[in-house]
RNA sequence: AGCCCCGUAGUUCAACGGAUAGAAUAAGAGUUUCCUAAACUUUAGAUCAAGGUUCGAUUCCUUGCGGGGCUACCA
């Protein structure tokens, strides 16, 4: 049993015994730094049971604790706050059983439940992933370690969205305007070269609107009548007709896309344990609607569309089919999430997906409820803030696009400058060292987007670089770096556990962030949300970098203290090290 | 028009309905005979507005203002 259980015992009993009354639950909070005390219990939560002034029900309370809890060496209340303090014992007992488990905060695992799913990335194979795309991708990784990490079987997976008619944009700009052109010939990363034709198309297709309207047409009639915009809806006919050379091109250039996304997703360090393709799910979803329809889920409009009515929820109408019975986004949605309960045995399904799409997963979660999937409850979307540039959304189209790969690679050059300035690393060889930029920066990158709440939209300035000083995954880094120096250095044996010393406040206050930790796992597995790991290693960091700096660790002279501090060193070090690797960042030996 | 998210120091981020709203950065002042100064210490600086609920509101409710998004037979 664990103190607060202990406590929470002990002022059931306190009020029973100078009351007599019940209490349900009590109300704790981690005091804070200004007052004296460990632990706080808030006793204006009481009031309503027992009346009276809180100061002297928690000055009551504080005696009896003091006088009955023997971890409670003393108490005091300010307002309606009854702080208690606890004996250093207690700390040093609760420290020396978190370092028996290497893995501390971390739960394996259990087999015999379901398991938990959790898509991101979802690419389209028409055009190279951004910024936008890194924070989906960091986020749904993180999210799928956090939530392994309290103790849960969990499938990463993606839905590649590698059909329609984007695709065929630049398939058909590639065809005229390519020349044969190829990742090998060009030395280009496929997805780049594939989306260089995306963006040809684009340009294409608003000269020939320009021309049609210089020639007399309206503006409204020439979007539509832009021959190049005909010859590519023309391929997708073909294309769901199965013509050969059009699927052969499809299949080419897709490839060349996959190959480039391969990189990419190397580099940011995410991967998949399961990718469903669009190409094979799209025509799913039909018999479902299908089903659906015969038992008026949805209803047939006269023009033969089908549609969901979502008036009584608050919602409105919505298409699952079109009047030429092919599928929406919607159908294929279905179907795929119909097909992953079938593929695996699962509890959950978490979406990793733009807010902007909010309302498409309302309806979505809505629709499999009524369609009487008892999983429905279960599904759940992970909505999180566009990033934003100064001047507006990110545009891949019009080119004003943080493109992923170029960004990933700048992070890596200021790491190299920066290092190269400070010049610590000469004993590194070229090797070591760019694999330690590249750690650093994308470190940088990874914990300036995670430490975010998701909800949030984030604003990015091209202009003014991502920091590496104050809050930032270097700062953590190079805290972690230290006392791996430490540990190097410490040529004693410490492994033996101290049980008999007095502890300095510094060490005290690591203590209680580190006992934090398994909860700060589950809350965030809760809440979807990297941000609270992120910030809860600031603050074990923070923390300790003070401890660091106001005691001697291994010129202590105490043989105890020296022991017990690189103990502490050492598992704050590991804490940083997992819960980094909970936001997919890696830790370096030394920087 | 309706619906959904967001409004906290100059800027970027924190704060289960709890105490004197924390950090970082930028600005000012310090700390290297000592374990890595990408560090530490320190000074100044903020809850969009008005009501309401509560012992207590940045947090919940209402209204207004500001920013973004969605309401496609695009995905």
């Amino acid at each position: 049993m664990n103190i607060q259980n202990t406590i929470e015992n002990s002022v059931k009993n306190a009020f029973k015994s100078i009351y007599n009354a019940n209490i349900e639950s009590v109300e704790f909070q981690a005091t804070r730094k200004d007052f004296e005390g460990d632990i706080t219990i808030v006793v204006f939560a009481f009031l309503r049971i027992v009346k009276g002034n809180p100061v002297e029900i928690g000055t009551k309370i504080g005696e009896y604790l003091k006088e009955n809890v023997v971890e409670i060496s003393d108490f005091n209340v300010v307002k309606g706050f009854l702080n208690l303090v606890l004996d250093d014992k207690t700390f040093i007992s609760s420290f020396n059983s978190m370092t028996t488990d290497a893995n501390f905060g971390i739960l394996d695992p259990k087999p015999n439940e379901k398991a938990v799913m959790v898509e991101y990335s979802s690419p389209n194979t028409n055009k190279p992933l951004h910024l936008g795309h890194i924070r989906n991708n960091l986020l749904g990784f993180s999210v799928s370690k956090i939530i392994e990490a309290s103790g849960k079987k969990v499938y990463k997976t993606q839905i590649i969205n590698d059909r329609g008619i984007h695709i065929c944009k630049s398939m058909l700009a590639w065809k005229k305007f390519g020349h044969g052109k190829t990742p090998e010939n060009t030395g280009l990363k496929g997805d780049k070269l594939v989306g260089n034709y995306y963006v040809k198309f684009d340009q294409e297709y608003k000269k020939e609107i320009i021309e049609l309207v210089a020639s007399g047409m309206n503006e409204k009639d020439a979007k539509k009548e832009a021959p190049i915009l005909l010859e590519a809806q023309n391929m997708l006919l073909k294309w769901e007709s199965g013509d050969e050379k059009v699927i052969e091109l499809w299949k080419m250039m897709n490839q060349w896309v996959y190959d480039g996304f391969d990189i990419t997703y190397q580099n940011l360090g995410v991967d998949f344990d399961k990718n469903y393709y669009e190409s094979n799910t799209y025509l799913l979803g039909k018999d479902v609607v299908a089903d659906g329809l015969n038992r008026n889920v949805f209803f047939k409009k006269k023009d033969g569309s089908v549609w969901i009515d979502l008036t009584n929820e608050g919602l409105d109408e919505k298409i699952v089919l079109r009047a030429d019975g092919t599928a929406v986004y919607m159908t294929q949605d279905i179907g795929t999430a119909i097909e992953r309960f079938k593929d695996y045995d699962l509890d959950a399904l978490t979406y990793t997906v733009g807010n902007e799409q909010d309302y498409h997963f309302k309806v979505l979660f809505l629709i499999l409820k009524k369609l009487g999937f008892e999983w429905a409850d279960h599904l759940s979307h992970l909505s999180y803030g566009m990033v934003d540039l100064p001047q507006g959304k990110m545009k891949s189209r019009e080119g004003t696009v943080v493109d992923a790969d170029d960004l990933m690679q700048e992070m890596t050059n200021t790491a190299r400058t920066i290092s190269q300035e400070l010049g610590k690393l000469e004993s590194y060889s070229t090797d070591e060292k760019e694999k330690l930029y590249k750690m650093i920066g994308l470190g940088a990158l990874k914990y300036y987007i995670l430490k975010v709440d998701p909800k949030k939209r984030i604003l990015f300035n091209p202009e003014e670089s991502i920091d590496f000083n104050g809050n930032t995954g270097p700062f953590i880094q190079y805290t972690y770096a230290r006392i791996q120096s430490i540990i190097r250095k410490a040529n004693f044996n410490f492994n033996d556990k101290i049980i008999d010393i007095s502890l300095h406040p510094k060490e005290k206050a690591l203590i209680k962030q580190l006992q934090n930790f398994p909860n700060i796992i589950n809350v965030s597995a809760e809440n979807l949300s990297p941000a609270l790991i992120a910030n809860y290693t600031y603050e074990l960091v923070k923390d300790y970098n003070s401890f660091y700096q106001s005691v001697p660790i291994l010129g202590s002279v105490n043989e105890n203290e020296k022991i017990f501090r690189t103990q502490i060193s050492q598992k704050v070090g590991d804490t940083i090290k997992l819960s980094f690797s909970l936001l997919g960042i890696e830790v370096p030996d030394r920087m």
